[in-house]
DNA sequence: TGTTAGCACTCATTGCTTTCGAGTGCTAAA
DNA sequence: TTTAGCACTCGAAAGCAATGAGTGCTAACA
C-alpha cells in the first residue's frame, strides 16, 4: 500500500509532468512550491514508486514519468475535482442558448466546443435516434422509378432517402399508403416500426391496395432508418500539436483508426452510464497506445442514446478534461431532454 | 527559347522527381533508359535550365530538382496524356453503377473515390443546388414554437431545417400557407423563390391568412436554403505519408486551412469550366506553398455546379491525377444530368 | 562547334568523440 | 529516518573527419 507521502509524490509528478511534458527529476520537484522534502528523499520514494510500477524512466538516469497504472491511480484516487473557469462555462453554455431544434445539430456542436476548450481531439456518438417516435411519412414521387421518403420525428429529426418505386404502384396507391402509414404509425417509436408494420400496417395494406407483396415491401423500404453509427469529430488537428505526436507515423496511425467510424463506434458506444476514462494499452488497439480516452454517455428523456469523448495523449490534463465533459454531458442530457418533452 | 533537347530533358527530370522524391543529379539521369547524353553534357544543360528558372538546387551540390516554373512548364508543353488503368475506370464507374438519386451523395463519394485512386487528399465542392427546382414543401409543427420546414427538390435533395412558429398563425394557417407555397412554387427555381415570394405569393397570403406580415415572414424563413458553400473532404490522411509533409507543423497548416471551408471554397469555386491547375504559390496560401492543387469543374444539365479537387505535393503525378480527375468530371456530370433531365 | 573526360570542389549525411548536465543510486553522516 | 555527498549514467548537443553524390570548369576530342 502507498503511503501518504507517496501519493502526495505521485500526484505532485503527475500533475508537474502533465505540464511540462518532461521527465521530473527530483532537485526539480524539490523546489515545487509545497514540496518540502530534499530531493534525496524524494529520490528513494520515487524509487520505490518505480519498483511498484507507479512510475518509469525513459532511459536509465532521466528523471520519472508517470506509468499507465501511474495515471490510472491518480485517475481513480488523486483527482481534484477542477473549477471549471467562467468562461469555460459560458462557452458551453452558448451551446443551447439558442433555440434548440435539432438534435443531432446541437450534438455536432457540442463536438466542436469539446475540442476547442481542450486542445485535444473530440469523438461525439450519436444521439441514437431510433427511441424517438415517428411523427410524420412523407412519400414524394421524383419520377416513375423513385421516391423521397422523408420520417420527421418527435425530437425534429428528419430523416430522407430515396426510395424505387415498384410500376404496380400508382400515385393513389402511394398516397393511400401514406395516409395509412400516418394515420396508423404516429407516435410509434422508431424501434417498434417494423413490428407495427407486420402486425397493424399489413393488414391494412392487403384490403386497401391492389398488390400487396409490392406495398408491403415499398413500406418496409419506406421506413427504413439511416444507419444508426454516427460518429462526428471536432479537432482531430489539435492533436498535431502535442509533442508526443510529433512524429508523423505515430499521428497517421491514429488518424487512419479516426476514420473508422465502425470500430470507433465500437470503442465508444454508450454500454455503462457515466464517465468512462481509458487510458494508453487499455483502450486496446494500437494506434491508441499513447493516448487516453474520456468519455461519457448522455442521455435523453432518461436513456443514455450518445456518448461524447475526448481523445489525447495518455499525458493528459485529466481534472479539466473531466471536469468538462461531466458537465458537458449532463447540460447535453438536460437540453435534449427538455427538447424531447416540451413536445406537443 | 528552350531547345527540344532542354525540353526532353526537362521532362525527363520532372518524371524522374515525381517518382523518386530525390533530387536528380546528372550522373543517374545519364543511366535513364531513353537518355542518351553524358551526365557532362545534361550538366552544361541542366545549369541552363536552371540559370532560365526551370530547375533549382536544393543546395549547391545537390541534383536539381523542378522549380515551381519547372513544373508550370511540364504542365503547360510537355504532358503526355496518360492511360487509365482498366481498375481505375472501374472503381470510377462503380460510383454511378447504382442508381443514382441523389446528387450529393454521388459528389461525396466521388471525394472518397478521387483520394482513394490517387493517394492524395481531396476537396469537392457543390454541387450547388439553387439551379434546381423546388418538388413540394413540407411543414411539420413540433410544438408550439417551432416547426420542421422541408424543401424537396426536382433533383431528389431534401433540405430541412427547423422555423420558429409565430403565436399569431394557428394550425389552419399553417396548412394555407403550405398550399399556397406547393400550387405556386412547383417548379420555380430556387433562386427565385424570393421573388416569387414577394411578387406573387404575398398577395395571396394578405388575401388568405389573417396575420400577413408574421405569415410572410415566417415564409421567407420557412424556403430559406442551408447555406451554398458545401465542403467534402477526402482522404486528408493520405498526405501524411507525402516525404514532403513529414514535418508535423507543414502538415498542420495544411490541416488548419482544410478545416476553413469558406477559404477553400472560394479557392476552387468553380469559375472558369474545365481544369485547373495551381502549382505551390499560385495558390496564394502560405499553407499551400508546397501543395498543387488540380481541379475541374463538373456540371448539371450543362452549368458548372461544382468542382472536384486533388491537393497534393507539388511533386504530384500530374499525368495520372489529370486524367482520372477530367474523366471524373465528365462521368459525373453526366450522370447528373442524366439525373437531371430524366425528371418527370 | 558541340560533346565528353577529367578533376577539383562543395556540401549533406553518417558515424564517432567529446562535453555537458540533469538525473540517478548508494553510502555515510546527522 | 532524513539528508548531504559523490561517483556514475546516459541523452542531447557540438565538433570533426570520412564518404559520396553531385557540381562547375577546363581542356581534349570528333
Amino acid at each position: 500500500m502507498l503511503t501518504d507521502r507517496q501519493l502526495f509524490i505521485l500526484q505532485a509528478i503527475v500533475d508537474d509532468y502533465i505540464h511540462s511534458a518532461e521527465p521530473v527529476g527530483s532537485r526539480n520537484l524539490s523546489k515545487r512550491r509545497g514540496v518540502s522534502y530534499s530531493p534525496a528523499t524524494l529520490r528513494n520514494e520515487m524509487a520505490d514508486l518505480e519498483d511498484m510500477g507507479y512510475l518509469e524512466k525513459p532511459h536509465s538516469s532521466s528523471g520519472r514519468i508517470p506509468s499507465e497504472q501511474g495515471y490510472r491511480h491518480y485517475v481513480d484516487h488523486l483527482l481534484l475535482p477542477h473549477r471549471l473557469s467562467k468562461k469555460e462555462i459560458q462557452d458551453m453554455q452558448a451551446l443551447f442558448a439558442g433555440r434548440v431544434t435539432e438534435a443531432e445539430e446541437v450534438v455536432k456542436q457540442s463536438a466542436t466546443i469539446l475540442s476547442e476548450l481542450t486542445s485535444y481531439a473530440s469523438i461525439v456518438l450519436g444521439p441514437e435516434i431510433f427511441q424517438s417516435k415517428l411523427k410524420q411519412v412523407q412519400i414524394i414521387p421524383l419520377n416513375e422509378n423513385a421516391a423521397v421518403a422523408i420520417l420527421v420525428t418527435d425530437t425534429g429529426h428528419v430523416e430522407n432517402h430515396t426510395v424505387s418505386l415498384p410500376k404496380s404502384l400508382n400515385s393513389s396507391d402511394l398516397e393511400k399508403i401514406a395516409n395509412i402509414l400516418n394515420e396508423r404509425l404516429e407516435g410509434v417509436p422508431l424501434y417498434q416500426l417494423h413490428n407495427k408494420i407486420m402486425n397493424e400496417v399489413a393488414g391494412l395494406l392487403k384490403q386497401h391496395v391492389n398488390s400487396f407483396h409490392d406495398a408491403l415491401e415499398f413500406t418496409e423500404e419506406t421506413l427504413q432508418k439511416s444507419k444508426q453509427e454516427k460518429v462526428f469529430y471536432g479537432g482531430k488537428t489539435n492533436l498535431l500539436s502535442q509533442p508526443e505526436f510529433k512524429d508523423v507515423d505515430k499521428i497517421r496511425m491514429i488518424f487512419e483508426l479516426l476514420e473508422e467510424d465502425h470500430t470507433i463506434h465500437e470503442l465508444l458506444k454508450p454500454n455503462q452510464r457515466g464517465l468512462t476514462i481509458r487510458i494508453g494499452q487499455e483502450n486496446a488497439n494500437e494506434a491508441f497506445e499513447d493516448c487516453s480516452i474520456i468519455s461519457a454517455t448522455y442521455s435523453f428523456n432518461g436513456n443514455p442514446v450518445g456518448t461524447i469523448g475526448i481523445v489525447g495523449p495518455t499525458r493528459m490534463e485529466y481534472p479539466r478534461v473531466i471536469g468538462l465533459i461531466e458537465h458537458l454531458s449532463k447540460d447535453l442530457s438536460i437540453a435534449l431532454t427538455n427538447l424531447y418533452t416540451k413536445r406537443s
